[in-house]
DNA sequence: TTTAAACATTACCTAAAAGGTTATGTTTAA
DNA sequence: TTAAACATAACCTTTTAGGTAATGTTTAAA
């Protein structure tokens, strides 16, 4: 599969497994694997995943046999750009947008500002949206 | 310079090649090697990628010594999306909006609509926007 | 106090894509 | 005939994505 997506398998691990955690009942935990095993995801991976949410104090963990993970952060308030920037979200839309990026076109270029604005617009929603709304749960058969 | 922008150096050189051909004025053209040296590409770079906007028939040129290129399409018609689309541009603002992937994920997943719809967006603006709004041309000093 | 099974953390690996360059044509005006 | 353009495929190198491997540390329970 050709990986040249706006945002990669990592980033996308990490919001369905903040959007799970998110859907727990209150106080419960789940372990790593598991968490892994039913999102599709491979346990190394994911345990790698959940460190950085932990580090972003995003997620929290309860060390030791019989541990597992939880949702620390508020999921109301938890938006989908707080758990993408955790996993090294870079928007650029393009590489002119850049700080160090030098642009050697002396006349004026309308480009620019065309990604500059799309940008903006992808960003503002991305803040704008919120874990709470995107709850992972199974469905019950 | 990392190399992870939503659109390709490539695909920004075509750009700007398209954007500079339709400044010039009716009749006129250009060789490859002093339309590469305006726009700071390097001349073989800009020699392939103006192959590929002739096969799309949005350039066409004049060969053999004293040749050149030009825009063959009307830039008030051609789309920004014409043009990155010749070079390859896939829009996929994540791998679950791609045609070959299987989501596993057996609960709703509501990243997918949000992405599908934001992707959605941007497309519509990227076809919306003619090259004629994005015209480069050099100031006289 | 031992041990199973979890979390913690770093180092390493591999395929593929980006971003070109090299090489070798073919065409045409002078 | 030749210089200088366009035409086109093949090749190359660096970086990144997307992992895996390895080696800890912690803690509940037997």
């Amino acid at each position: 599969m050709k990986r040249n997506s706006f945002i990669s398998r990592e980033q996308d691990y990490a919001l369905r497994m903040t959007a799970y955690l998110a859907a727990l009942p209150k106080g419960e935990f789940i372990n790593v694997p598991t968490l892994a095993q039913r999102l599709f995801i491979s346990q190394k991976f994911a345990s790698r995943i959940i460190h950085k949410l932990k580090k972003a104090k995003i997620t929290d963990s309860i060390q030791g046999k019989y541990g597992g993970v939880f949702l620390k952060a508020d999921p109301k308030k938890l938006s989908l750009y707080d758990v993408l920037n955790t996993i090294g979200f870079k928007v650029k839309f393009n590489d002119c947008l850049k700080k160090e990026f030098k642009c050697e076109l002396k006349f004026g270029c309308k480009f620019h500002a065309f990604w500059v604005n799309e940008e903006e617009i992808l960003i503002n929603k991305l803040k704008k949206e919120k874990i709470s709304d995107y709850l992972l749960k199974e469905k019950h058969n």
